[in-house]
RNA sequence: GGGUAGGUUGAGCAGGUGGUGAGCUCCGCUGGCUGUAGACCAGCCGCCUUCGGCUGUGGGGGUUCGAUUCCCUCCCUGCCCA
């Protein structure tokens, strides 16, 4: 444990039972963390289309950034340079830097993995770049976050067991030694739980990662093309192997409201999702129940803001008629304003189940959650013209 | 008035000099997006009863088994010259 991150339970789940839904605070360097809480993601040291000044309106208390892309461009030693990541794009509140290991996957086709590390082949310009986990955490120190995470080789849930059980062992020699390689102090680190959707591997990743002194607990390997029920399924081996664990758990990648619910319900205490980000900027906007997509000819006369009950810059000024103009015309403001909403309704839900929690009305004000969440899927219109 | 280049499915185009033109990009319509190679991607986008059929190359006429193509005529547009 580095005494980067001193992580608090509010209110403990009930003892019946019922949930293991839990509120506790997060103090880290550059501030304190309420959970259960989602993170905004700024992979490019900027949550696309907003400034500091938005994310703290949109109600956001912690973003992450990443560590590939920032290494690439504008480099890792620069950002260091410069005073760090917090100085460099202006956000004062915490940060927690991604290791690059989600790129493994996600730049498919672009990387080789051995026993050593990963070769990556620039998406910017072809070169060739060596990760491994000393190179992730001196990356991640040079930048400074508030959390840094061990680098980890995470693969699709669907993937054949072998590949899995390979992966997942790979992921617990690299969590070592990205713990022998962390040194900064006043930086947290969180280590990485893989075992896709295996239980035996899943919970054995969970107590081998569990027993290394990471200040907080990150479930990786989901959120990708497994089902819901899976999800849950996998929440329920991993999450009960934690009871007694004091370190915070963080499900990576998780993003839709019904998700989010649902997750809580299990256990976990933080989230991170491009989703509503660039579910926004594809014109969707969530609502109470549902989402309206801005690029439907229904709204180009609807003078309706987005959300009547709204407090977010799209929702106090402009109507959905202006929002599906913006939309069609590509200017520039309809991403920063239908972020702002995304945002705002995504931390307001987030808001809602800790103070459900802190109440203890949690899990029997799910089902009002839930109606709110609306529908995992399916592109649901609700929220007609008001 | 003379010359010249053109007229193709909402727009802009490609192609086609006697043997079945529904191809592209926009625009438009709809869906998807979960630790960001994503202000992106996918499907649809003449008509119909859609595993198929019909219509369509400015209008009209002609030659021909068959015309976007060759001939006649008219209309429209750009440019040049008067």
């Amino acid at each position: 444990m580095t005494g980067a991150a001193r992580y608090e339970v509010i209110t403990p789940p009930p003892a019946d039972g019922s949930t293991r839904a839990r509120a506790g605070r997060l103090a880290l360097t550059h501030g304190t963390v309420e959970t259960p809480q989602f993170m905004p993601v700024g992979t490019n040291a900027t949550v696309k289309a907003l400034t500091p000044d938005d994310l703290h309106r949109v109600g956001a208390s912690i973003i992450l950034s990443n560590t590939y892309h920032l290494y690439l461009r504008p480099g890792h030693e620069r950002i260091g340079r410069l005073g760090g990541l917090h100085t460099f794009m202006g956000w004062d509140g915490p940060i927690l830097t991604d290791s690059g290991g989600f790129q493994v996957v996600s730049l498919g086709d672009l990387r080789v993995v051995d026993e050593d590390g990963v070769t990556f082949r620039s998406h910017l310009d072809g070169s060739l770049h060596r990760f491994t986990p000393e190179v992730s955490i001196e990356v991640q120190e040079a930048l400074g976050a508030d959390v840094a995470v061990a680098f980890d080789q995470p693969v699709f849930p669907s993937s054949p067991r072998a590949v899995v059980a390979d992966a997942t062992e790979r992921t617990h020699r690299w969590a070592e030694r990205s713990l022998a390689a962390h040194s900064r102090p006043d930086q947290a680190i969180f280590g990485i739980v893989q075992g896709g959707l295996e239980p035996d591997l899943r919970a054995a990743s969970t107590q081998v990662i569990a027993s290394m002194p990471f200040d907080g607990i990150c479930i990786g390997g989901l959120a990708g093309d497994e089902t819901p029920a899976q999800r849950d399924a996998t929440l329920e081996v991993a999450i009960p192997l934690l009871a007694d664990d004091p370190r915070p758990r963080y499900l990576m990648g998780l993003g839709s409201p019904a998700d989010l619910l649902e997750a809580v319900h299990r256990g976990v205490d933080l989230f991170d999702s491009v989703l509503p980000a660039r579910v926004a900027r594809n014109g969707q906007v969530w609502v109470p129940g549902g989402r309206l997509n801005l690029r439907n000819q229904r709204y180009l006369d609807d003078p309706a803001p987005i959300q009547d009950d709204c407090p977010c810059l799209a929702c106090a000024t402009f109507s959905r008629a202006y929002l599906a103009h913006l939309f069609r015309a590509k200017e520039l403001l309809a991403y920063r304003l239908a972020t702002c909403h995304n945002l705002t309704f995504t931390l307001d839900f987030m808001a809602r189940i800790r103070a459900a929690i802190r109440a203890g009305t949690f899990p029997a004000s799910m089902s009002e959650l839930r109606l709110r969440a609306g529908r995992i899927s399916g592109g649901e219109a609700a929220g007609k013209s008001a």
